[in-house]
DNA sequence: TGCGCAGATGCAAATACTCGCATCAGCACA
DNA sequence: TGTGCTGATGCGAGTATTTGCATCTGCGCA
């Protein structure tokens, strides 16, 4: 389906919906948080985004959409898979949580806090490195200042090898 | 299955094995040239292998797994999907072709030469830039620098909102 | 050239994710 | 508060990807 872009955008409503806030918004447990942060967004406020939302018990943990399907089932076990699933992608989309493809079969989600990071996996042993978004914040500015475009890095997972494992096969 | 990474090693031969050429080895046509390419990895050289390296007709093209499946298909119909699947992993961790996600749903492979670009995929509207290398290639060396990792960056797709799509909404 | 082992493949099932469509329910407006 | 429109959800089917295991085969070695 590579000329359908259409579902891009098929979360918006109308005018200025969708933006994502200059400030970054502090993830609260709360429903009133998220229920003030759909309806600035122009969504809808549910009891299934609710409880999805609420599946995230802290900043710093990853769950995958099935794990994440499995928490909320537990409590509401009427709510279907595919509505976990569009649901994270609408809250990545505003902002609320991230998405990151950990290489390991299954999409990770976090909730976002202003401290980001990153990760360095290494191809041959596994192992896991946590990024300062430091590194990143200069390609961020200037993607910003060549192309004018507002990127989205929250949580980059970039492959390769440690150091240790180039040095075992030199 | 979080803990279990061994399969992120789990084709790499003995001593040296899987290692990544310093120079970029530019994709040849020839069977010959990728056996040559796979032996030095420690890798064997089978028909199937061939066969699929073959599916890139040239650089520049993106192919998603189903599509090369398809196409191989056409000329060996023996060859199965999983043998296509693990192929293209081995392929990227040798570094002759990239693997991107760019948002379609399926992800997409192509084969790398020199001339390495990346994408800025606008979430509103769809569109796609190119993004060039030299706004990149300073993360890779401030990764190298500061965690002595040598990462992969062939093809990057990263995500935001675009020039045209920030002033429609303001 | 033949033998054997480790790695590659085929197969089938399980998991991960997407999509179209009918129905339901927030929320804007009367 | 009641009504209707539009977006959200449930459902089921389809696509995409991974995995374990049995079998097969490339290639090093005798």
């Amino acid at each position: 389906m590579p000329s359908d872009s259409s579902h891009l955008n098929n979360h918006r409503g109308p005018a200025g919906v969708g933006t994502r806030p200059r400030d970054a918004w502090l993830p609260g447990r709360s429903a009133d948080e998220l229920a003030a942060r759909l309806r600035a967004a122009g969504q809808r406020v549910t009891p299934q985004r609710l409880l999805i939302l609420g599946a995230f018990a802290r900043p710093g943990e990853h769950l995958t959409a099935e794990e994440v399907y499995a928490r909320v089932g537990a409590l509401a076990p009427a709510i279907n898979r595919s509505t976990v699933y569009r649901t994270l992608e609408l809250f990545r989309d505003l902002g609320l949580i991230t998405e990151t493809d950990l290489g390991e079969g299954a999409r990770h989600y976090e909730l976002l806090d202003d401290g980001r990071h990153h990760h360095l996996i290494c191809r041959d042993c596994g192992g896991m490195l946590v990024l300062d978004d430091e590194i990143v914040a200069p390609l961020r500015a200037a993607i910003q200042e060549r192309y004018g475009f507002e990127v989205t890095i929250d949580h980059l997972a970039l492959f390769g090898r440690c150091k240790e494992c180039q040095r075992a096969s030199s």
